[in-house]
DNA sequence: TTGCCTATTCAACAAGTGTTGAATATAGTG
DNA sequence: CACTATATTCAACACTTGTTGAATAGGCAA
């Protein structure tokens, strides 16, 4: 996110192109949904490599997700803690939150978006929600919770981790970039379009919030 | 949802119980993490006997998202066609779309809360969210759509649509189950406790209505 | 040159996949 | 009983899966 976007290395970095490609599909298609030999292929590379570079499958699928996971924890960290002061608004809390995603999706490297919807199916799926956001994720979330109640020392802890979860959820729907909301407004809007899906959000999410947990 | 729960037809209907099976495995892991002797060997029957019944998997996949889509979808339809007057608040708008998932979720069939978790990852899927969602969901939607239009006369169809976009999300989230609320909460909140998730859902979403399309 | 390490390819394995046709059981009808 | 249609099982097929060990290429130091 903060490197120059590497795109159009299909001529140098096989190992790097593995994970890309590894991305993509995994991304759109789930883990059970893409064979090595897809990654390979799209990739330009022989079947063998990925196992050479990455080891075994779920290795690889490991691999995808903690390259990024990182940088979008520690820019969630960085921001949430910048703010640390008590004077900060619900509103700042919730855009301290987001903010990063929408910055990945702003780059020009086109594997972020690929990321964002990888992250939205590891949000949403019972087998890998656990194994995967367990490591890096959560951590931040129990930060951003914790502004949360400063900011409503009155409201019960279930209300706060309940509205969590629906900010969660609609977040996730949004990385998923399913095309849906493409469809029923015939259009009008795009699961693409993040400008306007973060800049709608953070409002949503504040009245919501004051009204269950004021 | 109307009729008895079919509860324990171990000994009974083996069509069925493929259909039982092959709901349970699907909604936990998606369509391509299952494979039909999985599916055969949960229902103990034989493997050529989904093909026999149902076709092909994929076949097998529309049989088990299509058997209980058609009674939510009629059920969306007939608690918001009931109030279609236009003394409806935003409150019961949201209710009537939220009632038949909580219904589903109450029965005592099992199944049900299966069918709400793969209903989730159908609609957080990008591949099959077009697909599926299209075939009975997508109307009931619009129709929803048209009753927030009569209570937000002067909001953008923009806004409405977003906004329907985010509580579905926060919808997808609570029925994938996917535990994340619990680690988070260290237990006090659970993933299965929906009466508690649409009790907070309804004034949480009208209250960001309000602030967003008012 | 030789030697060595890493990267990459090739060919192949064993296991698992969806699917199918034939064989068998079951139940209902005359 | 026999006849028939449906339901279920059995065995096997062709294909794909992840994975691996041996072979090859390339760069770099001595």
């Amino acid at each position: 996110m903060t490197e120059l976007a590497t795109q159009n290395n299909k001529e140098i970095n096989k190992k790097e192109r593995i994970l890309d490609s590894a991305e993509a599909l995994f991304a759109q298609h789930g883990y059970d949904g893409v064979t090595i030999r897809q990654i390979a292929k799209l990739a330009e590379v022989d079947v063998a490599l990925a196992n050479y570079h990455f080891g075994k499958k779920l290795d690889l699928f490991h691999a995808v997700f903690d390259r990024r996971a990182q940088q979008l924890s520690d820019q969630r960290h960085k921001l949430l803690a910048a703010q640390q002061s008590s004077m900060q608004t619900l509103e700042q809390v919730i855009e301290a939150f987001l903010m990063p995603l929408k910055m990945a999706q702003q780059t020009e490297d086109p594997g972020w978006r690929n990321y964002l919807a990888l992250l939205a199916y590891v949000m949403t799926s019972p087998v890998w929600n656990k194994i995967m956001m367990s490591k890096f994720f959560d951590k931040r979330v129990v930060e951003f919770i914790a502004a949360l109640k400063d900011i409503f020392p009155n409201a019960s802890e279930d209300k706060i981790h309940w509205c969590y979860h629906y900010m969660s959820g609609a977040l996730a729907l949004t990385l998923a970039q399913t095309g849906r909301i493409d469809r029923i407004s015939n259009g009008k809007c795009q699961s693409t379009d993040f400008d306007t899906a973060y800049e709608l959000m953070v409002p949503f999410m504040a009245a919501a919030f004051r009204k269950v947990c004021d």
